[in-house]
DNA sequence: AGCTATGATGTGTGCGCACACAATTTTACT
DNA sequence: AGTAAAATTGTGTGCGCACACATCATAGCT
């Protein structure tokens, strides 16, 4: 039935020395005289020695630190969500003497960044959760994380050059493309301006944006390369009056059709200002189902969502720390969630649906 | 070593009681006087006890048979699509000693079925999941598991009465409903017949197929009373010469602007008749992402999958077996997974991507 | 030789739980 | 009241590992 485990003790046995001896090869802590080794060795060679982790992890009642570089989510609902996940994989492995330290970094500010993942390596964690949002600033403090040893995990922005343990996120590339795919079924044959909208972002350091617009054009060009225009807006905060401005000459072109918005807060943003100017004609399509873009999608305002799973995303990087620290477990390189989309008719069964 | 996890030496202490009686009570296996079970319970009830998991199964050494009572995974490829979540979940579990006994029936034939839940029964598992497809054969069955005391778990249809621990699977009625969206949107504002099609299925005896229909047609009903005429074939097996008939009749009515297909397996027959006759200009909405399927959607003749997750359902319904028996945890009683649309541009995301 | 550093090796304990069994109290009955 | 039986309650042990500590052997020194 149960496929007798080799336990230490069986190795001892059939080396003739004490489990103590075993322990300290299996470990190697010194300690051991030349021939004890070569006996224990001989056996650890002939045999798969795979150790019972359950046992490892009840005797060493040992506790992990994990650290969680994530931006504050009190600026956006979007990492408020990547914070629950957090929370929700914390709370599972809590009793495995698992804790989730989160340092929070202003989401418009790199210099928090750089002062706060100080303060990460400072705490010496046993692992770290990253969201990398700003390329330049984090791959100094990547290398400093390999030489101290300790292990990170990436999610929702990838760097390549980054060497992590793992990423977690969607491929964004062909987000775009699947957002697009939406925009032209929606368009119900006819041509027209489409555009792009990016609010509130600084290109320059965000490849991941440029990224879903390369998708949207792309798969316009390869499917209809006159039939649509596709125009790209740099909006800045909506506070600023030239926002209102830009958007409202947008809208004014009879010819617009549907406007495709890079992340989830613009996407309630534009959602808003859509409705506003009752403009519910043109097809919207943007990220994530934050309440205000379920409400919005329910009013008729939003046609499709794209799900990137921000919760889930984080829940896995932590999961996966986790499995790393206790179960010695190697996660996948890469983890791409899937590309989820949501629509009207099927918005109540993803939110009836938990996270698993 | 900052969060002190409750043991039950604790809850004894709490009590006033021994470890012995508070492990009594835990299992409810009796001899425990109505004072002692008195000041127990009202410890769990303040505090909120979560056993370790780890230390259960180190000490415990124990293993749980669950049997899987569903249908032969050679008939169907969504059923051997079911079968890999069984077997995904196993390899999960079998380090904690629970192993999963497949039983598969015909199916086509409710004889098998009952023959084959009877030596279910006779092997007195732990804990069983059933895929109860046909519903007046199953009730009875379901009585003898819960006068036996074996939890069972239903998935992929639900039958009310049943009362099984958890059921999983989908709202088959919104499912309908997303079919119909999907639909509507890639008729580019034209109107025109839709077809609803059953292939070999006995409908008398399967009511979730019913459901999907109901769905589908209320939803036009809903948006747009007249522009659209829908229409139901209930086709027979591909074998038959009435089927080509049938279909070529329908499809060569030139109204005809596209086909709902009520089952996976009927998806890659339609795509593969659609396609035989060149009819790919016909939008073709159909069920999961079986290896054919897939291929059809690459090809442009199938246009949207409604992913049912079949491995999921089973996987999912495997491990709230074993976390009933291994955790005493109660799974929800109904979990509706969210409704999947599959299109071209984001297939690939969900290939790569595992079951979790 | 007697003693101590030093290295090598073996033994013991706890982690939290489940379960067997021993100890104790209560009940039933003469 | 005395005793046996039954009901209740408490204690002990093992699961496999890691680590602390005790024991043992040997060499080096006065």
């Amino acid at each position: 039935m149960n496929t007798k485990n080799i336990r230490i003790k069986d190795i001892a046995q059939l080396a003739g020395v004490s489990v103590g001896t075993v322990d300290r090869v299996l470990h190697n802590r010194g300690r051991v005289s030349e021939d004890a080794l070569k006996k224990v060795l001989s056996v650890l060679d002939q045999i798969d020695y795979k150790p019972n982790l359950i046992a490892r992890t009840l005797g060493a009642n040992k506790t992990y630190r994990i650290a969680a570089l994530v931006p504050n989510p009190d600026q956006d609902p979007y990492w408020a969500s990547s914070k629950s996940g957090i929370s929700q994989a914390e709370a599972e492995w809590l009793r495995y003497g698992v804790t989730v330290q989160p340092f929070f970094f202003n989401l418009y500010d790199k210099n928090t960044f750089t002062e706060v993942a100080r303060r990460v390596t400072d705490s010496e964690p046993d692992g770290i959760l990253v969201a990398p949002i700003f390329y330049h600033e984090t791959l100094p403090f990547f290398e400093e994380f390999r030489e101290r040893g300790i292990p990170y995990v990436l999610f929702n922005t990838n760097i390549h050059e980054g060497q992590p343990l793992s990423f977690i996120g969607q491929d964004l590339y062909q987000s775009g493309r699947l957002g697009a795919e939406l925009m032209h079924l929606s368009q119900n044959g006819q041509a027209g301006i489409l555009a792009v909208l990016h609010v509130n972002e600084d290109l320059g350091n965000s490849v991941h944006l440029a990224e879903k617009e390369k998708g949207f054009r792309e798969y316009f060009d390869d499917k209809n390369p006159n039939a649509f225009e596709i125009r790209t807006l740099n909006l800045t905060s909506p506070n600023n009056p030239a926002f209102e401005k830009e958007l409202l000459e947008l809208i004014g072109n009879n010819k617009v059709r549907g406007l495709f918005i890079s992340t989830s807060k613009a996407t309630a943003i534009i959602a808003a200002f859509l409705e506003k100017h009752r403009r519910t004609d043109l097809k919207l399509i943007g990220y994530d189902m934050l309440e205000e873009n379920i409400f919005y999608m329910k009013k008729g305002v939003i046609d499709f969502l794209i799900n990137q799973n921000p919760k889930r995303q984080a829940f896995l990087g932590i999961n996966h720390l986790v499995g790393q620290l206790i179960l010695h477990k190697n996660p996948p390189a890469n983890e791409l969630l899937p590309l989820e989309i949501i629509s009207r008719e099927n918005l109540a069964s993803y939110l009836s649906s938990g996270i698993h």
